[in-house]
DNA sequence: GCCGCGAATGTAAAGGCTTACATGGGAACC
DNA sequence: GGTTCCCATGTAAGCCTTTACATTCGCGGC
């Protein structure tokens, strides 16, 4: 059987149509002066033999790999997969490959980042990943890098999404529903957007008169901290009036301590997320968060890290993408509509 | 500037370090008899160069490239998300790459998987994101192929997870609820899962000796058809007494159109669901739902592709991983902890 | 009829790496 | 001290493409 040994090659190919290898790749790649009948006896062969160039070669001869990598914690929340998508689909219609690399978990995430660097033309690297040393050392090998969502690094081209600002009239609105004392749950110190959410919280305090908010930030980034966060939090006597949470995956853990410690939401206390998970619609009730342009920040870093492969010399970038807060009923605002707009006919 | 012209190659170390190139070779990726004085100095110019070794290069003279790639429609949904964690896991501890190509909303899937077959040693595919054709092509052109959740072709190795006696199971538990009349909402026409869940969900009807179910299958996918199908469905005067769902989104959809019609889950409607995504169990009622080994089903398509790429040529494989019924409370169970399980101390 | 020219095709080199084979030099042995 | 052997290292081929340059062929112009 031995089904997959020896592909067929150029070589295959050439001799198969009685032309030579040059020929070959040129009816099938080049656009240049093949005769036209040729050219249909190459692509004919081709097809019978099976043949399918070996990007290896390619790769190799126009000193491109075409690919390019990205390096992430994990898929497990919708964040990092939507942008995962928006890099494949960008990357896709420039005509490249995209290889992938989760860091979670895995020891050494320096390794698993080197080892990428040889197969492909450049990097998309997320948020905390790999630490500063790393993207210099990236730098020194001369590896075009794009850091997503990720505090910038000098000289470093960056994409983002907004936080503080989106942070802050989030915080206000909930100040302005008249819930004067609001806690905010999420890990300022391991994730850079949460320290940025957390600042335009303070803003907005600060802006309405208030010395600061009621609570410091709490820790947590995880459903269960956020359930664990909250259930403490809420079984004060005196509790917060409204929970601003750092992701929906905190505000989900809330949700479940708020009902298992019977409290009406927004009644007795709002709470608000951050991402839009495509599940924040459906919560009981829908909750108020924060819609950020996944797919569009993974299109930008794609389309920026393909213009530095291409060896655009440009002064570094920093793209921040704007936010949206989505309005529904966790923050204390009315439901304006059902959340899926049945058609009245 | 021209920051990333001329990476260093081999050539490069091996000037600096005073020695050849095979010696270079040797000391950096060979075990081979390299003396001890000779390695260090190597390892040191390779690293004050900054040199990453050439994949292609390497990759064309092993006659291997060392990745394989993944065919899925989307990430949007945990599922696939997952599985892709589980293969990219397993790829990283056998020392391959991941190259992904998302099929949805691309035109020509075909030429998409075609062109992947240049840079990879292998492809994953997933459920029908490619058709039959597609896979005979990869057959023939030698590209060594594992499906994923999709029902076998002849001849080829795949990797799913049960579905039929879980769906059995589930059903013959809604029945033992007394929810005697049950309808099954999911495609399955286009989802050959759903075709599975549906025909073990007639099994468990006619062991109850029932005739069939109430309800024809009622087709839908996503949650906004979930929503609809429920909604027509439970504004019924004879409506249903149970929902199974065939996956959590329609699931959630219809959650929405329950509460919506005012009507309590599971009391007067219960819903089950499938996958256990993360947030099922923050559904109000918790949804009970099935599991499915998500990483387990990457892992193993990925360990039996490399095994094919390394020249097993066993007879094909169709695993089958088992999957696990989540009891929560939307079946119309008891819920028996909270679910989180606080600890009572 | 010969020259020159352009189109079509062929020849060969280069791209960076691994490795079979060749080489050289020192230690061990007689 | 010479021979042998082995270890460390070097030389060069080959992996498959693309493409610059060379070659061939046919045809028009004189």
């Amino acid at each position: 059987m031995r089904a997959h040994r020896n592909r067929p090659t150029i070589y295959t190919v050439a001799m198969h149509a009685g032309v030579s290898i040059a020929t070959v790749s040129r009816a099938l790649s080049g656009g240049s002066r093949v005769r036209e009948e040729t050219e249909r006896r190459v692509v004919e062969s081709s097809l019978k033999v099976g043949y399918r160039p070996n990007g290896a070669a390619r790769a190799l001869q126009r000193l491109r790999h075409g690919s390019i990598g990205v390096v992430f914690p994990n898929l497990s929340r919708p964040y990092y997969a939507g942008v995962l998508m928006g890099v494949e689909e960008a990357a896709n219609r420039l005509g490249l490959s995209v290889l992938i690399a989760g860091t979670q978990g895995r020891p050494g995430p320096e390794q698993l980042v080197l080892d990428l660097t040889s197969k492909v033309d450049g990097l998309v690297v997320f948020g905390r990943t790999v630490p500063d040393e790393m993207i210099a050392e990236l730098r020194r090998q001369g590896t075009p890098t794009v850091l997503l969502a990720r505090p910038r690094v000098d000289g470093e081209d960056t994409v983002r999404s907004e936080n503080r600002a989106s942070a802050r009239a989030l915080a206000a609105h909930l100040l302005e529903h008249g819930h004067r004392s609001i806690a905010f749950i999420g890990d300022t110190r391991s994730s850079p957007d949460c320290a940025e959410r957390w600042s335009g919280f303070l803003a907005a305090h600060h802006e309405a008169g208030l010395v600061g908010p009621a609570w410091p930030e709490l820790s947590a980034l995880l459903e269960t901290e956020g359930y664990q966060v909250a259930l403490r939090l809420l079984a004060e006597g005196d509790r917060p009036r409204a929970l601003f949470c750092a992701n929906d995956d905190i505000a989900a853990g809330a949700y479940t301590a708020a009902r298992e410690l019977k409290l009406r939401v927004p009644g007795d206390v709002a709470i608000t997320g951050w991402d839009d998970v495509p599940t924040a619609r459906y919560f009981s009730p829908p909750l108020t968060t924060v819609r950020q342009p996944l797919a569009e920040l993974g299109v930008r870093a794609a389309e920026l890290l393909q213009a530095r492969v291409e060896g655009d010399e440009g002064e570094p970038v920093n793209a921040l993408l704007p936010t949206e807060i989505v309005f529904r009923a966790s923050c204390g605002c009315r439901v304006r509509r059902r959340p899926r707009g049945g058609a009245s006919s």
